[in-house]
DNA sequence: GGCTAGGGAGAGTCCTGCTCTCATTTGGCG
DNA sequence: CGCCAAATGAGAGCAGGACTCTCCCTAGCC
């Protein structure tokens, strides 16, 4: 079950309507503040509440605290996450263009917002400083939320694997993971740590990602 | 100047030494409480403050505040990784074998602590968590306690790169970075996100990040 | 009209980073 | 030794933010 839904489960059911538009209200917000927010600074639950036009009482009573919405933002996040890359992945032919598609499209996805403009679908710093968070101190939380990503890679995975597209001996239930981090943390974070701020951002840095990547996972000659 | 003599300098000549005492007490503590402290639990200042038995006014005068103090102890800890690597390194011969030998190192050095019990050498959840605050939202400190380790790995790439081992085409500046963050993110979080957590911990896990990283950027039939 | 539940407003608590004051200690020096 | 200034310790106090609680109003139902 969904985060979402399962702070709606806390109500009752006839006002699940209610109900369920009150807590998207505050999902809304968070997001919204999310968007806005300048990089690395979070939003208080003051603000979500106020920009939600609802009452402090009201998001304890369908969140057990700040944690649990951010939880419900993330998980919301990798699912559209998910679904979009889903939507671009089924464009491709063969198994080969698919997992190039993933490894592009989802390094694009992760690349830092462009200017104080981020969405839904383009998960702001804060996102992914509470995505670490999750990953160290409750680990059981990330691997849940992260399950609709990996659950999609994985099935690529398999599908290249039979078809001889990635190289022998390769396990991809740990390959998901290797890759999905490795994507991920690149595409936020590689030219900060090597001082090239900026430099990767663009169809280039995706093409270096593809690269990267394939040429560690695909049989045959570099392609 | 590295971030610690950066606090003594603010004191005066003649009493350095007492100084770097007081700062060192600090740092200590730092690491103490980082070590024993449960994953994902930061200290506060005060208990630093007790457990290095000086005062909460000493401490302010020595660091402008708690950011600087894990700055500092960040900076101690990437110094000191990059140091026992140069070691390790430099008794391998060729510059395919101090590649493979960093690469392999590094990874082992960012698995996170077996249990409960972390070094300065083997820095904890929290500081994980302290480097992406850094990573988002002060790239310029981050880039700049980086530099050792990026330094060294881009010295054994350009050597690398002069022996014809890595790929041709690789900008190596670009691929230091991307190297770094593949390893320390896969070695902290790659379990977890798979949700195969575990698995690829000790040596095994160091040969796939091998495989993994190398079979991406050497040149010639694959290792 | 009256009753009840849900929700708004906002005061109050606790924790933690951080500052300030004041008295004491320490080191240097005549 | 004795004095002064700087450094330090002890601890009260402030600020901000998460979270709780109480009071009251309003909507919907009989």
């Amino acid at each position: 079950m969904r985060r979402r839904d399962l702070a709606v489960a806390r109500s009752l059911d006839s006002a699940r309507v209610r109900s369920e538009g009150r807590v998207q209200r505050f999902l809304d917000a968070g997001f919204e503040l999310l968007a806005s927010a300048e990089s690395g600074k979070e939003f208080t639950v003051q603000e979500v509440v106020d920009r939600s036009g609802q009452s402090l009482r009201s998001f304890y009573q369908y969140f057990a605290g700040k944690h649990e919405l951010l939880l419900a933002l993330f998980d919301e996040a990798i699912r559209s996450t998910a679904d979009r890359l889903e939507e671009h992945v089924s464009r491709a032919t063969t198994p080969l263009d698919r997992l190039h598609c993933f490894v592009v499209e989802y390094y694009r996805m992760c690349l830092p917002a462009t200017k104080g403009h981020a969405s839904k679908n383009n998960p702001t710093p804060v996102m992914a400083e509470f995505c670490h968070q999750l990953l160290t101190a409750h680990q059981a939380e990330a691997s849940r939320a992260f399950v609709p990503l990996v659950t999609l890679l994985e099935k690529i995975l398999a599908e290249s694997v039979g078809s001889g597209v990635v190289r022998p001996g390769l396990e991809y239930e740990d390959a998901a993971g290797a890759i999905l981090s490795t994507i991920m943390f690149n595409a936020a974070y590689a030219p900060t740590i090597s001082g090239t701020a900026g430099l990767r951002h663009g169809d280039q840095g995706a093409d270096q990602m593809w690269q990267f990547v394939s040429a560690g996972i695909l049989a045959g000659p570099r392609v």
